[in-house]
This record gives C-alpha cells, sequence and structure tokens, in this order.
DNA sequence: GCCCCAAACAACGA
DNA sequence: CTCGTTGTTTGGGG
C-alpha cells in the first residue's frame, strides 16, 4: 500500500532508530515468505549490527555491517513496529532484536509480505528515482506496446511507482494513462520524466515535512487526482474513474491520449 | 482454405489416383516448412507406394506401404496438383513422381505448407468427426472458460474445425459464438455434438455428390451464415458479422449466449 | 493496493 | 483464411 515516497520516508526514520543496532536474535514467525531457510536467516543476521536502511523500488533494504542485504517487501498491508522493549506486535512475520533491547517487528495480518536475504538481483528494473529521457526512451522501446498506465506499474521495467502515484505522474504530465507508450513523441516523454521526478521528490518532501517520524502507513491525502476525496483537479477539471489495465484509474480530460492507430477521418469500425 | 468437409473428400478423390501407385522420386523444392531434411524425405518415400491416403484434422496423411506416414497441411493456399506426366506446376513445394510418369505436386504460392513425416503425436487432440457428449464434456472441463468461437477452432482442442465451418456449427446448435464453454447445459453440449456431425457430413455429402473428383479448392456457396452472399439465415434472420476472438463470424440472434457471469438485474457498471 | 502464476487473447510473420 | 511464436492482458490466490 504505501508506495516510493512513503517508503523513501520510512527508510530514513527506520536509519534514526536501527542504525548501529546489534542483532542479538532474529524470530521467524513461520507466516509470510522468506527466500532462505529460518536458521540460515538467524546465522546471517544475528551477532551483526545494521549499517544501512534504503529503499529500493518498493522493498526496504537493511544493509548488515557483515555484508549481507535483507530485502522486505510489505506488499498490500505489512507494517514496521518499533518497540522500545520485547513486545510482541499482533500478526509478526519476523521480529529483529537488537543488544539493547529495543524489537523490530514485521507484521501483517495477510502474512504477504516477502522478505528476501541476499537475493540474486541479476537483470534488475531501474528505480523510478534513475529514470532519465534516454533511459526512458531504452525501455519503451522492449515494451512499445504497453500502455502508459500499465508501465508505469510494472517493477520489471521501473521499480517504485504504484498504482497512485503512475496516476499522478500522469496527471502532471498531461499524458493519458491509456497511451500506448511507443506513440509518445519526444516533448511527452521529457514530460514524463520530469513529471516522475518531481511529483515523487515532492511528495518525499512534504512526507519529511509533515510526519517527520512517520515508518508506516501512508499518507494520500495530498494526491491531486487518485484521491477519492477530490472531485476535480488541482486546475478545475472533473477527475474521472475507470478501470485501466486492470487498475482503478483516476485521470482527467487535460491529459492527452497518444493511441495505437490514428483515428480514420469518418471510420465507423 | 479448405476445410474438413473439402479435406475430407480430397483425401477420397486423391484416394482413387494415388493408391497403389509406386514413388520413384520425391523433389523438395526449397520453399514451405518440413520437419526432416530432404534427403531423409525421398529415403522414406522412394521405392515405396500408397496404401491410403486420408484427412486427418486439417492435414492430409498419405500411409505408405513401408509404415511411413507423410502429413500435409495446405495451409491457406496450398493446392494438391495431379499431372498425367511430368509436368511442373507453379509455386511447388514437393513433388513425387510414380512409376507410371503421374506426378502429384503440393504446390503454393506463399510457401506456407507444412509438410511432416513421422511426426511424433503425442497427446493430440480429438478429430471432429470422433466428438460425443462425454468426449466434449471432458474438453470443456480443460478449457472451461473460453469462448465457443476461440474453442471450436482450436486445434489443440479439436482438430479440423476452421473458422467457417465452426460459425456454421454454432448456428445450427443454435448457440452464440460469444459463449463462455463452461457454461452450457448438458442440453446444449448434446446439441452442439450432434451439429458437429451433422454439419460436417452433411457438408461431406453435398461436395461427394456435387464435386465428385474435387482435389483443391474450396466450395463455400451452400453455407447458411458464413457466407457473405447471404443476408439472412435459412430461417430468416438476419445475419451479424462481427470479430470474435480476433476471428470473423457470422451469426443471427437465433444462437442463445450462455454468458460468464449472469447478468445482475439492474447492474450498470 | 501487491506480486506471482497460469490462461486467454492479440499481433506478426511465414 | 492457418499455424506458431511472442508479447500483453486478465483473473485468482496468497
Amino acid at each position: 500500500m504505501p508506495e516510493l515516497p512513503d517508503l523513501t520516508v520510512f527508510a530514513e526514520n527506520l536509519s534514526k532508530q536501527v542504525v548501529r543496532e546489534k542483532v542479538v536474535k532474529v524470530v521467524w514467525h513461520e507466516r509470510g515468505r522468506l527466500n532462505v531457510g529460518a536458521d540460515e536467516l538467524s546465522g546471517a543476521l544475528v551477532g551483526s549490527s545494521i549499517s544501512e536502511v534504503e529503499r529500493s523500488g518498493k522493498e526496504t533494504l537493511f544493509k548488515m555491517n557483515n555484508g549481507n542485504r535483507l530485502f522486505v517487501h510489505l506488499m498490500l498491508q505489512g507494517k514496521f513496529v518499533l518497540a522500545p522493549r520485547q513486545k510482541t506486535a499482533s500478526f509478526p512475520i519476523m521480529t529483529l532484536a537488537f543488544e539493547d533491547g529495543k524489537t523490530l517487528t514485521v507484521q501483517d495480518p495477510k502474512a504477504m509480505v516477502m522478505i528476501s536475504l541476499n537475493p540474486s538481483r541479476d537483470h534488475e528494473a531501474p528505480d523510478a528515482l534513475e529514470l532519465n529521457p534516454e533511459l526512458l526512451k531504452r525501455l519503451i522501446g522492449v515494451k512499445p506496446r504497453m500502455l502508459a498506465k500499465a508501465f508505469l506499474i510494472d517493477q520489471k521495467i521501473v521499480r517504485g511507482i504504484g498504482n497512485a502515484y503512475a496516476d499522478e505522474i500522469l496527471w502532471k504530465a498531461a499524458i493519458s494513462p491509456r497511451s500506448v507508450m511507443g506513440r509518445l513523441p519526444e516533448e511527452a516523454i521529457d514530460e514524463l520524466v520530469r513529471a516522475v521526478h518531481s511529483v515523487l521528490n515532492s511528495a518525499i518532501e512534504q512526507l519529511r515535512r509533515d510526519h517527520p517520524a512517520i515508518i508506516a502507513g501512508e499518507i494520500r491525502d495530498f494526491l491531486a487526482v487518485h484521491n477519492p476525496s477530490r472531485k476535480v483537479s488541482p486546475t478545475g477539471h472533473p477527475i474521472q474513474v475507470e478501470t485501466i489495465s486492470s487498475k482503478k484509474t483516476y485521470f482527467t480530460d487535460e491529459q492527452v491520449l497518444y493511441p495505437e492507430k490514428a483515428v480514420k477521418h469518418g471510420a465507423t469500425e
């Protein structure tokens, strides 16, 4: 549920709380998904301490001072819970206990959370904040027929953008979610890259400012179009809601459609 | 282009002309597709004679008296050409020369013809004329969500039915081409099996009667609905033409739609 | 809302 | 109109 901006700020705030903490115990609660055995997980983490916490795509990456890397994907309902002392959070997936008594628990009532220790990430898609016009053009070249909406949220193409921010970015770039990527003119591609950065970065800044310690949840009340409480965009155009590429999509008629084939004059079928 | 009824009659008529003929030469004209080398093809056929010619799905099968089996799929524009003496047909793919001087040539201007010598046909789909209600139910059980139109023409499900006869069969069975196979009630399944046999067999009989020596081409002028020259079905209902499962489909409102989900009363979305 | 998988569907070339 | 391959979409389950 949280997307790139939320997860970025979560990582920053977790960082302040757990960097340099030494792991003394790892409990795997036999729920959720783990790419290795629970014993291997413990063996890799216990005795080492966290050197960095950062966001990568939609995952949170814990770098350990012994070189191990632990990726946590919160999926739909996962949450980080920090407790000053031993306190068992509800719906626990994994608990890290630190030397000073603090614990970090990943919890998820649906147990969909995915945790990966040192995964092999061979040909990984670029993170959304690494996009530039040349890179985007290359990605479009590989998947020229995809709709803009489907393209932006496909983690095998770009990592980090979810359903909500895809709508925000497309609105900002004035590109219809039904546009076919391969039909975007040069200027629209440039505009899209600018929108990716400006929408995500200003959301990050706003979250930092208004929620300086947040490590869980999602803040969406400031979104311009993907926002059920709004009827019109900031520029006053009515917000439409449709299912596009199987996703609930918010958009307005300010967004230009670049269709697969030019519509022929007088065509009926 | 020819479908099951045409191909059945072609095989019967070819049979009369080539059974017991001994192959003395095989020429592969280096066009079209062959599942073995040209030398292996010659080696298998030269010196043996044809013992039977029959139709299998949309292919014509030549059984040799040495056990070899040669399948010819004419695809869109392939044709059999029989010549009393050496005479090179245009667009040749493969020529069999017989001991008595006759030749059988497979020709195709687009070179799409597919020829297979002793192919491994492991879990082959049943031929359309082998269908019975129990078998059809079993096939539906494997692909319950497919549309009737797509189902009937899928050669991995049933072999022999193409775009034109699928429409004829569905009209005869009074089943809409947009019906979902898994929703057909028992009676409709029975009716569909009956329609498969009656439509195909009466077309075969008509072709035998009116074109007693035909080995190429296609006769479609008697089709009831898949027939551009008709405006209404034999029972007087206007024929509609739409693209269904990417195929041009002819049907009428006599055909009952069995949809995926029941339409809710008053539903809007 | 998320990811994965499988099945269905569409587009292209031969 | 045909088949095979490939890429994209859709639906269900966790």
